[in-house]
DNA sequence: TATGAATGAGCGTTCATTCAT
DNA sequence: CATGAATGAACGCTCATTCAT
């Protein structure tokens, strides 16, 4: 997987990152587990942060790729829709298993974004292509709904980032934390809201 | 509120450690912030991280101290629960209003916890605790409720406290976010699931 | 003449800047010379910049002391003036000899002044100084010697001020250069023109 | 101009040199500004301060090209040798108009050369060659002038390199310096001086 | 000739922490 | 309790130089 010095780097980064954080790994301390000279570093990234956000993007690579894959094209009626929905919080499930770390090194790309503004303004970004993704099948989603409701369809999406990403958190800061059962019932209370917007019963949750 | 050097130290603390970040401000900082000479601050506080700690604790206080002066009794019926879950939610709008320096450090004490086991335990019980406020009126609401749900109200705990912390991130990276539009929108969500789950029609939201 | 540690640093400074001059002298080489700890020299001093200027302002001292103490009061006629400058030559003849390292510092605070705006500034101004003292002595004895030239006292100042720092150069550059015939070159070609602008043959110059 | 490699690096070091200085520009730079790889400077230049040395003796090429073409003969008259110094001057005055980059350069020469072996060795060498030719004059302007004086033609020349050097100093330390008006001041002195070394009242300066 | 990846020593600076007073 | 001088390790980063291709 790791073909270019560059990769190489980039990988050792991520180990390194998630392992001991971003303000606790020193630069050399990539480079050795990369296995270059303390200089490589910095001829390919121009500076810690910037390597910060490399790696982030790196390692978020498959997931986009897997999520692209998915989202074809537009959902056909309210059922396919939900069922859209549905299926991105049970990936949300597999990633918090299989790429717990990576969420760790994004918590991480948060914190220094608020004291920092370069990368706060690559978190913003972040944050609100993110965001879109819910969004896009909330719209679809109401869209298909027929009964008009008092809230946005992105104020319900901003709510489901903040859920999913709150919900990381715990799992982040307790291993214990059964992120399973949270995401459960935040499909519970999105489908209620979907019945109760939609006229028939329709909705047989998962 | 600060007879005691260790409370002027404290007290400064919050101040620097609110505005500039924990891994931005340096203890010399702080002790400089209350007037003190640098040594002093070890002689009150063991290290920096402990320091962080009792900060934290200490810039929660009142925020606690109104919490426990407004969950007086257990409610009464499903309204006054519930009505007390809708006065929670508007509480927080007022704080990330009011507090939202507060909850830069306190993400700041969530991204040094991540990689910090002492921090760690100390996030861990704070989330715990903070979790526990809101299950406490989950427990009450869904009892009173009376039609028994799938989800436990830890689980709904756990997503509404996801939420909140999830809002609280998005209006901390980018300012112009629309928390109260947030918020708004998961009461809607939270009053549609507890009218789905109690006989009636009941609710009529905000 | 060290009594205090940051005098001990400052004449470290001196020593190590004179010998390597500011571009090869590390700040750790200057605490090693001053038997300190490295982080030492910036407690004392902001940064690299401000401690080469400080060095110098401390190198000078005793040279500004003993010029301050040779020019007490206002001369009183054009021989008295005349020989004020004439003490000066001599006296720089004198600092050519003793305190040589001095300039060479100095220069070398010209060379770091030429492309960097802070210690350029410093430059600046010293320099202005340096040439305001030779300037009032120009126009003390111009004003003495009556004869009005087309040319300003100022403009004899800096063409007086460019002589000496231009021998200097010479000599620093040139060790065996004989900086004493060109300093007294220099006042036959003073004492001439002052011979030419006042009413007699005057002056038997040196 | 620049036909070979070879000089196009030459060139971009010029640029390069003159815009930073020595000490803040890098290999890496030059070879960026030559459009060339940075492997390649040390290809054809030894080291840094090799380029630095060869840099210089191409950038003056003009000047030292354009003063040989002036000094043709031997002056046959006073009056003719005093021209040949007036005109040098204007020269400088010229000079200092469009070429004061250039003693930015030197003057980084000199400083380097200060604390450099090897750079001082070709600066004393540089320096001896320019003040010859100022000295050339000052012999053939006192060997006309018939009067013999105190002062050999050679330390005259001296501080008349020292002036002209110390000028340039000025007007680079402070852009605001009135150079032309210095050197004014400069060749009064100088014509003062040959006029009171040659019999008549000859001169009408300027 | 020419490239550019790679080296590694060294830089100015920061800072938690200690300790004599 | 309180001071603040002193420590020393570590940091991000730069850069002249080398060398396989």
């Amino acid at each position: 997987m790791a073909d270019t010095t560059r990769d190489r780097i980039l990988e050792a980064a991520y180990r390194t990152l998630v392992r001991r954080g971003y303000h606790e790994t020193s630069m050399k301390d990539i480079a050795e587990e990369a296995g270059v000279a303390p200089g490589l570093a910095h001829y390919y990234f121009e500076s810690k942060e910037h390597l910060l956000v490399e790696t982030i993007r790196h390692g978020c690579a498959p997931l986009v790729e897997e999520w692209h894959q998915r989202s074809a094209g537009t959902p056909a009626g309210l059922e396919e829709a939900v069922e859209i929905g549905r299926e991105g919080l049970e990936m949300q499930k597999g990633e918090l298993k299989r790429h717990l770390e990576l969420f760790r090194l994004i918590f991480d790309l948060f914190g220094v974004g608020l004291h920092n503004p370069r990368i706060g303004a690559a978190v913003q970004e972040f944050v609100a292509e993110d965001r879109e993704r819910i969004a896009s099948v909330a719209r679809a989603v109401m869209a298909a709904a027929g009964q008009p409701s008092r809230v946005q369809p992105d104020a319900i999406a901003a709510v489901i980032w903040a859920s999913l990403n709150g919900i990381t958190l715990q799992k982040l800061i307790n291993p214990e934390f059964d992120a399973d059962e949270a995401i459960d019932a935040l499909w519970e209370m999105i489908a209620t809201f979907i019945a109760a917007h939609s006229g028939a019963a329709a909705l047989k949750a998962s």
